[in-house]
DNA sequence: GCGCGGATTATC
DNA sequence: ATAATCCGCGCC
C-alpha cells in the first residue's frame, strides 16, 4: 500500500482514531477539520453497531478500511464513520465534531440559528454540514474520484492536547468510560461537542 | 407482524 | 427534561 492514507486506516482503530484529530474532510465545497472522534471496534465491542453481527444496515462496517459507514438514527439524523482495520473486522471511527474551515456559507445549509462554531459540532450536525447522507453509505474514500476527501493532518495534533473519555450516548457496558475510554477530542477546542452522558432509560 | 429504542438535536 | 420521527432488528 503506497497510499499513506490507506496505510493509516488499516491500523487498529484505537490507533487510527486519535490520529484523525486534525484531519480534514472535504465534500460538496465544505471542509471540516476534525476535533472529536470515537472508536468503535467490531463484534467484541458492546457499544458497536457490529456487536450483534452483520446486518444490512451495518454492512459497510464489515468492508475494507476506507469505506464510509453512514447510518440513520432517531428518525431524523445521519452520522458518518470511517471504517478501519482489516476487512471483516467491522471497526470504525465515528466523526463526532469539527471546525468548518472552508465553505462556511455552504455548510450552513439553512440552519440560520446556529453559530458558526456549532455547524459541525456533533455527529449529526457535522454530517449535515458536509452534505453527507444515506447515499454515501459504503462509499470508498480511497477510490479515485470518490468525491469525499479525507486528509490526515500534516502535523499530528500534539498528544498532550488529546483527551480520552467515555463515548457519548452509548448505554450499557459500552458506555463505561473505564472499560472503553474511546472518545478522543482536542482539549479546549470550542468545536468539540458538549459532553452528555447516555440518558438512563425512561421508565413507563 | 409488533414493539422497542436508538453512536441526536432543538426547544420547553 | 422531552418531543421529534423513522426504521432496523429481535422475537412472537
Amino acid at each position: 500500500m503506497s497510499d499513506p492514507l490507506a496505510g493509516l486506516l488499516a491500523r487498529p482503530v484505537l490507533e487510527v482514531a486519535p490520529r484523525l484529530l486534525g484531519a480534514t474532510v472535504t465534500h460538496d465545497g465544505v471542509t471540516v477539520r476534525l476535533t472529536e472522534v470515537e472508536a468503535y471496534a467490531g463484534a467484541d465491542d458492546p457499544g458497536s453497531h457490529a456487536h450483534r453481527g452483520r446486518t444490512p444496515r451495518n454492512a459497510a462496517m464489515f468492508g475494507p478500511a476506507g469505506r464510509l459507514y453512514v447510518y440513520f438514527t432517531y428518525g431524523m439524523h445521519f452520522c458518518a464513520n470511517v471504517v478501519t482495520g482489516a476487512e471483516g473486522e467491522a471497526a470504525a471511527v465515528l466523526l463526532r465534531a469539527g471546525e468548518v474551515v472552508d465553505g462556511q456559507e455552504r455548510a450552513r445549509r439553512g440552519r440560520d440559528r446556529l453559530a458558526a462554531r456549532d455547524l459541525a459540532r456533533g455527529p449529526a450536525r457535522l454530517t449535515v454540514a458536509l452534505g453527507l447522507g444515506r447515499g454515501h453509505d459504503g462509499l470508498d474514500l480511497l477510490a479515485p474520484g470518490a468525491g469525499v476527501t479525507l486528509t490526515p493532518p500534516a502535523v499530528p495534533v500534539d498528544t498532550t492536547a488529546v483527551r480520552a473519555g467515555p463515548r457519548v450516548g452509548v448505554r450499557g457496558p459500552g458506555g463505561d468510560g473505564d472499560r472503553f475510554p474511546w472518545r478522543f477530542h482536542v482539549a479546549g477546542d470550542a468545536t468539540v461537542s458538549a459532553y452528555r452522558p447516555a440518558a438512563p432509560r425512561r421508565r413507563s
